[in-house]
DNA sequence: TAACAATTGCAAGATAATTTGCATAATAAT
DNA sequence: ATTATTATGCAAATTATCTTGCAATTGTTA
């Protein structure tokens, strides 16, 4: 039952200091769901005792419970992704796919809470002026980074994949120079070998680029930028590639957009693709 | 100062515990910012006064300090109303990372118009069914393959990525027979060597199952199971593999379901983990 | 005008949340 | 193998927040 039903329900038994707290609240509810009893009381120009026998008076067991429903009407409930994933799960019903589906969703928009386009901009810059990206990858990301290699060389930048053991690896990144940049994944923990690859990337001055999952900011050594955004999913369990997959495309694209060179499209049509993109 | 800088600032003294808080954070920074210190520690798996312990080693006066920045940079920074009142902030709409999610969004909420549980069903119920998946893939549609054999590997599917040259091929594909599955992808055009292929796996009576964009329905000779749909992105020019990825993974678990068998996560973890994709 | 009722601030008490000293276990160094 | 150091849980102490009994003030009613 929403905070106005509940005010209603109760309207003609308010006392003037109560009227005044639900002003508040309804002024700016996401301050009050940030703030204690007695903020919202001093704010009200009320006793913090008379918020406490509100919460009573609307139903409520003490104060706390009726500032988590505060909470999660305004907060959390009008989240754009909460709001887009329950409409998908209302109107898909129970479906498993329409479930994966709801969570991507609310997942990817969640992406630019993490990234803004300054630092995708940035990241695009290096890697378009670097002669070869070396990419790096362990697990499941290998996946990406066979994508992220095949999108690179349609870009006609020379990309090399860091596969194999160690030695393979090793004997690769001897051909990294200060003119080459290394693109390297992380998801479920630091990879096996990142720190060793990282601390020769630097050795050498080439430019590093770290794409992550929620571990991104604890990874150490640190890149030279961070692109990191949680996937979906649970954390011991199930998750997707498809937060990782979206800062990919988008760092191809905001490259394309770069360079200004040909690319995986022709120029006229890389113009249409942009511009579907940035109208959207 | 963002959180990410902070953590980053410490990430090479931070201790396996604190690690997994740091994760935790950034993984669910909303529902952090409304939890205490407590909870966010039980959630983690570690004791609360290590939470405390963290945010003061990021330079936090006290934990209450530190979800304030929380709440700061996720709630109200990211509020919408916000965020176009900030002048340095870019718009959604104007952004190219915004726009590229707003495509894949608009995809992944079409999705089950054109793929409905009974089918994903039937899918996953015939590649569960079968003793071996033999995957065929061309292009871009390689690292789904290769993400595909993985998952299926983890779930004890014996599965074999038909890679590398024509020959190489051939010759694998020698191994099939009637208790075997194909998986085929095909997005731009119907990739080299389908129809050969497709006709073997239909002459020795193996199972064939097509995952495909726009051109599913015209491929020939047609798998015994479709699914396909629109990837988002334009017809000729960049498109991305958010569609497919998603049909791959609701197969996935569709067969983790199905099977009822170890798989990618322990038994009570895929109970919580289907229970959360279908109660979304 | 007096009696009664309601409102609400005060402050003590209760509860919740966080911090910190201490001890133990694990790890690293000698 | 021994010693030193670090990590971290435990629990007591502290701080923050909320609740409630009480009383003063104000408003209403007879």
């Amino acid at each position: 039952m929403s905070i106005v039903t509940l005010v209603q329900s109760v309207a003609d038994t308010l006392t003037p200091s109560e009227r005044v707290l639900v002003k508040e609240v309804m002024a700016r509810p996401r301050e009050i769901a940030l703030s204690t009893a007695g903020e919202l009381a001093e704010r009200a120009g009320v006793h913090e005792a008379t918020a406490s026998r509100l919460a009573r008076k609307l139903g409520f067991d003490s104060y706390a419970n009726f500032r988590d429903a505060i909470r999660d009407e305004f907060i959390v409930q009008t989240d754009p992704a909460v709001r887009m994933r329950n409409t998908l799960a209302q109107s898909r019903g129970n479906s498993l796919l329409g479930g994966l589906i709801a969570q991507e969703i609310e997942a990817l928009t969640h992406l630019p809470d993490y990234i803004g386009d300054d630092r995708l901009k940035a990241a695009a810059r290096q890697l378009t002026d670097r002669r070869k990206v070396f990419i790096f990858a362990r697990g499941n990301a290998e996946s990406l980074a066979v994508l992220m290699e095949r999108r690179l060389r349609r870009m006609a930048i020379d990309a090399v994949l860091l596969s194999g053991d160690n030695r393979d690896v090793a004997e690769r990144l001897l051909a990294l120079n200060a003119d080459d940049a290394l693109l390297t994944f992380a998801f479920r923990r630091q990879p096996r070998h990142y720190a060793a690859v990282i601390e020769h990337a630097r050795k050498v001055g080439a430019f590093t680029l770290a794409i992550a999952g929620s571990i991104g900011p604890a990874l150490t050594p640190a890149a030279d930028l961070l692109l990191s955004a949680p996937r979906s999913g649970t954390a011991d369990g199930f998750q997707t590639l498809t937060v990782p997959m979206a800062i990919c495309n988008g760092l191809i694209l905001q490259m394309a957009e770069t360079a200004e060179r040909r690319s995986l499209v022709r120029l006229e049509e890389l113009g249409r693709l942009i511009s579907t993109f940035e109208t959207s």
